[in-house]
DNA sequence: CATGAATGAGACTTCATTCAT
DNA sequence: AATGAATGAAGTCTCATTCAT
């Protein structure tokens, strides 16, 4: 007898734990995680207290949730950014950068708690950035310039787009999305043979 | 309610104080600002509960002590590697770069701390890394490749330093020295003219 | 700090609260203002610790809270007992006494607490006795005899019942009740004109 | 061989303990007697934080004796004041009521700490204003008028002295020294037999 | 006598988490 | 599922008091 679907654990994330993320969301990145009770989070959803618990076990795997959620949307977006044939060339360059700036815009709340100055987020930005980070130096691999190692190139590239975003996202007077992406470009480029 | 004359400052930064700084450096390098309370830091000094706030008043005033203490330094020992007729120049970034690595070479827990993934420092470290990146983009003025913003460029720098310090610093043997310099050198003359 | 929106005062005194204000009562009579902590009133109720707070921001409010019911119930009780049309004649003088040493009696807990001879509740009952010296004054004026300042009169007057019924409730024995109620009464009709 | 009276005690007052007693009245006058600690007290006269206990066992200590001399002064003050001869008569109540007012006009400080409307003096003031009461009670015995109890009678004039002077000390502007003066001795005069 | 750094008990307060309804 | 009162561990900070110098 299959077990019902049902009976596995909530079926749909339904709206309360929808909810409970967007309020979340808006907590961490006005305050930070230290700043931010369950209790906050419940009430800004417009739930009592233990509701919170019924749909997280802490206040840590609402964090993370919101984190892997959150890369798995900048994943995709970098994916459609960057075809295939393109990546491991110097061509994916300007449209993932352009992608990447586009979703800090588009996602200024998560892009503060991810990629914030003080990211407190327990182990959870260290993976999200060190993915990226792994990512890059797949891309670059091969074509590192003489003396350039690209596992360092790729933290490299990684500690200058988190925090450039993180900037520039406080405050996008700060700089045009142009110069920002035009800058991130240049800099991606050097460390990498001319293709 | 304080009237005391008595009240004022330490005069002397006194051993005690010293120590108290000492076990603060340690404690927030392995655990973070939030994973170390007063108590832990006092009794990591060997002293009881009480102490601490004879000396700081809270654990947000000692975080800041570091962390300015660290500032200087490294202040220091930058200045003292980049002879001012070469600042503006890019005699400047290898020396500077190497100052930098060296010091954190030397300071493995200040940089936890300060340039740490996770410096929930509060306002502090932004303060440092912001120094830094003002610093940077004043040297670059004038220089910047065509396209490239000066201010965007020294927090991409610095961001980029910060990062790769703080994965090196964890654990040295994830590359060596060298290969670190090299590429952070070379990524830093990117985006400006060659002189 | 506080976004919540739940976090409202608690809608209805419930028993919780009203458990809390007894012991405080309690307490306080017993151990005063300062020989009582949050924990022992907490502990007296029958709860833990952080429920003191659940109702209270601090050992201040639940004292103040004490002191204006308690400030209410004797405001209604002379009201009660002193028709208006003899306001402000001898006539109220007696009746007023008797329902004071009257309400001293049924409620001893709170007469120490706010008339006690160490009452350290702050502005609390500064503010209770003064309101009652001046509804003395108020009612003596221009009944005054010559040389009888009306509202140095209401001082005194308000000086001598505080003392006395604090001191005859710690022990009543100490006095009949009809002697102290004569006694304060032949004082009080002193000091103005017979009328 | 009689005992030294070198050896008794610290043989003078010292001005060690006279200006921490000093010390003591000023800031108990200024804040209660728990809103001083005896760091601030030593400071306030001028000594380390150690050399309060060289003198006082503790806190409660100072204050004990700060209340028995002033008691000790009020009482000189007052026999001066009342000649043998004129006690348990109508004759006492004038000078006595001068040379307390007088004495509260000279001693602010000290007032304010015994009489205090929140004197929380621990049992200290307690004792001094039972001793007042007692006096009165005993100077009154014989001629109160009917239906008034002496012991009652004076603790009801003693409330009421206590309650005018802690009040009008805190601004003399309140009401003239005569004026309370007249009304004081009014009070007093009732309740006894005209002599 | 005086010092003042050190102590450590204890009070206050917050908040993640549970659980009976 | 939701509630929200209750819990109690944990942390912050103060201050009376001691003691080696």
């Amino acid at each position: 007898m299959a077990v019902s679907p049902a009976a596995e654990r909530p079926r749909k994330p339904g709206p309360t734990r929808e909810r409970l993320l967007e309020a979340g969301r808006k907590l961490f990145a006005e305050r930070g995680l230290h700043g931010v009770t369950t209790h906050d989070i419940a009430a800004q959803a417009g739930f009592a207290a233990g509701t919170f618990y019924l749909h997280f076990r802490d206040k840590e795997e609402l964090c993370r949730v919101i984190a892997e959620d959150t890369m798995e949307s900048l994943r995709e977006r970098l994916a459609e950014a960057t075809p295939p044939e393109h990546r491991g060339t110097g061509k994916a360059v300007r449209p993932f950068t352009e992608a990447l700036v586009g979703f800090a815009e588009e996602n200024r709340d998560l892009v503060r708690i991810v990629f914030s100055r003080s990211a407190e987020t327990l182990a959870v930005e260290a993976n999200v950035l060190d993915e990226l980070a792994g990512t890059i130096a797949e891309n670059r691999r091969g074509r590192a310039a003489e003396g350039v190692d690209p596992v360092v190139l790729g933290h490299a590239l990684v500690g200058m787009l988190a925090r450039v975003i993180a900037w520039w996202v406080e405050d996008p007077r700060r700089a045009t999305r142009e110069a920002v992406v035009e800058t991130l470009v240049r800099i991606q480029r050097s460390g990498t043979h001319p293709e």
